[in-house]
DNA sequence: ATAATTTATGAAACCGGTCCCAGGTCAACC
DNA sequence: GGTTGACCTGGGACCGGTTTCATAAATTAT
């Protein structure tokens, strides 16, 4: 494979000279700089990515962290990211942990070996503290509301005030009491946090038997349908975590014969405009574009991206 | 930043000793690698990875071409793509190109600088004849049947086995002509070239006033819709490229009071379950997996995953 | 007891770039 | 005429690892 060193032998010039061709830069006389490139062109040659990446000691590249591929939530998100990765000429990549805190600690670790420049949690689940820790080694950005004075860059939707609004609407619509499907039953989820929040702020006091856990795709919500159906403890309607869980919850009332269940999803998903119920759209391609914007900084902003809830 | 030779002269033996330490290879004896691990381990040392890449020469990386990061079929393949990488200790890149041939062309040259151990190309605007150029810079992938004797690896689904037995089906349902919606009217996309030739097998000359282009989400089957209810043409039902956009089709009927028009889509998504039309899934997880591992490999072996009719 | 292996270690070349710095030319300015 | 500063060029240290090779000691085989 031919180097830098071959163009600059063959040329007659100095690596330095080639090296400033490469780059375009100034101070090369014009027929030197007419040869360098010729001789390059004929070679067919490309400068090696990773010499200069390790000279310069950077990669333009951002991890981006994210329990699984195949979600419409991270989907939007990523797509948000890598629009505006691409636009600033960086590269995206996928580091899927399933929600394994060694599998995060390890991506940590890469962060620190400068396999990435920065890395984006578009969730996680090791301790805040943990990623503040990690912070010398290249910028991170989380995607919630890392609280005041926390030195990590975030981006995040003001869910809690959309959850808010979506649930003080349906109180307004009659609701007594709604039952709550989340993913994650856990302190480290900024959503769960943020649902139970609203919902007794709006509600009162959440019952746990109000609550199925565990959600994460379509065939979750169906089971949760069936888990409230089957209660009798009379919800007026469901607030999911997501669209295609909220779909799944109504299709069990559905395929049962019950009366139809009001929902409220979130992400305004194609499933929500099929099925016309209510949903949040919480913007998340704007979510990941200005993720990538810090991520790509030095600062320790928090971006705070307005939600939608869009009523059906 | 502590790199190798720190460790070298803090613990008194050579750069060679402690790489041995690093990569766990014998001949070390016990007490050294005990005192260099323990030295790495007090100044919290991880090896550079970036230097690691350089110096073996390859990335441990593979770079996934695509058009569009945020569509079910992609993010389908993705999830495959990114499953297996993560299991065989492999980093996927997303480079999306919007069927751009010039960015597809940048993507190959970064092959070519070394910046990834292969290509997989998901979809692709460029000839066959070029990817096959960059071939001997790494190992490159293709989403598609590239035909016999074609030096490139390729990962592929029995597309037009499935689409005839789609439109049999169909046509045994009574259905006697059918629109058709596509995404790009070009010779490139194998999935035009099989939609097309699966017609003509089953119900003959395609006109192309049959055929709706440019599809390739919801709103661009509601379009369709438009398209084909505005037509007298008569179609029986629309056989489209993907899931969403048959349920956009549809939900144009639905919206306008039109009768309903029986649809086939593609993909097996969430949309073809809720509103219960007839789909053909063509395993993309498994496509995605398929691919990886060829992008990893040497040979340029053919692999052909079978696609699956769901009748509903 | 000697030859043949296996084990252990370090020096140094190598991967392929970037960039600082030193040195030189030449026109402009005071 | 001397100083200044812009322009041009090359040497070589540097980024931080891996790996080949030479050397030597410790085992094992003959």
């Amino acid at each position: 494979m031919t180097n830098i060193h071959d163009i600059a032998r063959l040329s007659g010039y100095s690596v330095s000279t080639v090296s400033r061709v490469i780059n375009h830069q100034k101070y090369v006389a014009d027929d030197k700089r007419a040869k360098v490139e010729k001789i390059m062109h004929d070679l067919d040659y490309v400068p090696n990515r990773v010499a200069r990446d390790l000279s310069k000691g950077q990669t333009k590249t951002i991890g981006v962290v994210l329990p699984y591929a195949n979600h419409p939530y991270f989907a939007r998100v990523i797509d948000g990211i890598v629009t505006a990765a691409f636009e600033a000429g960086y590269k995206i990549t996928l580091l899927p942990t399933n929600y394994d805190m060694t599998i995060e600690r390890q991506y940590l670790d890469q962060l620190r070996s400068k396999a990435y420049d920065g890395l984006i949690f578009t969730s996680r689940s090791s301790q805040l503290e943990t990623l503040e820790r990690y912070r010398k080694y290249g910028q991170i950005v989380c995607c919630e509301d890392p609280g005041e004075g926390r030195p990590l860059a975030a981006a995040y939707t003001d869910r809690l005030a959309s959850f808010v609004s979506a649930l003080t609407w349906a109180k307004q619509h009659g609701y007594r009491k709604m039952g709550v499907v989340l993913s994650r039953n856990n302190v480290i989820s900024a959503s769960t946090r943020m649902t139970r929040q609203a919902y007794e702020q709006v509600f009162g006091h959440l019952d746990d038997r109000d609550l199925f856990t565990g959600a994460v795709k379509y065939e979750d919500g169906y089971r949760a349908g069936g888990y409230f159906s089957q209660l009798q403890l009379a919800e007026d309607a469901i607030f999911a975590n997501g669209d295609d869980i909220a779909a799944g919850v109504q299709q069990y009332y559905l395929d049962h014969g019950l009366a139809p269940i009001p929902v409220i999803g979130q992400e305004n998903l194609l499933s929500s405009r099929l099925l016309k119920f209510s949903t949040i759209d919480h913007h998340l391609e704007a979510l990941g574009q200005a993720a990538f914007r810090l991520a790509t900084g030095q600062s320790t902003t928090h971006e705070l991206i307005k939600s939608e809830f869009i009523k059906r």
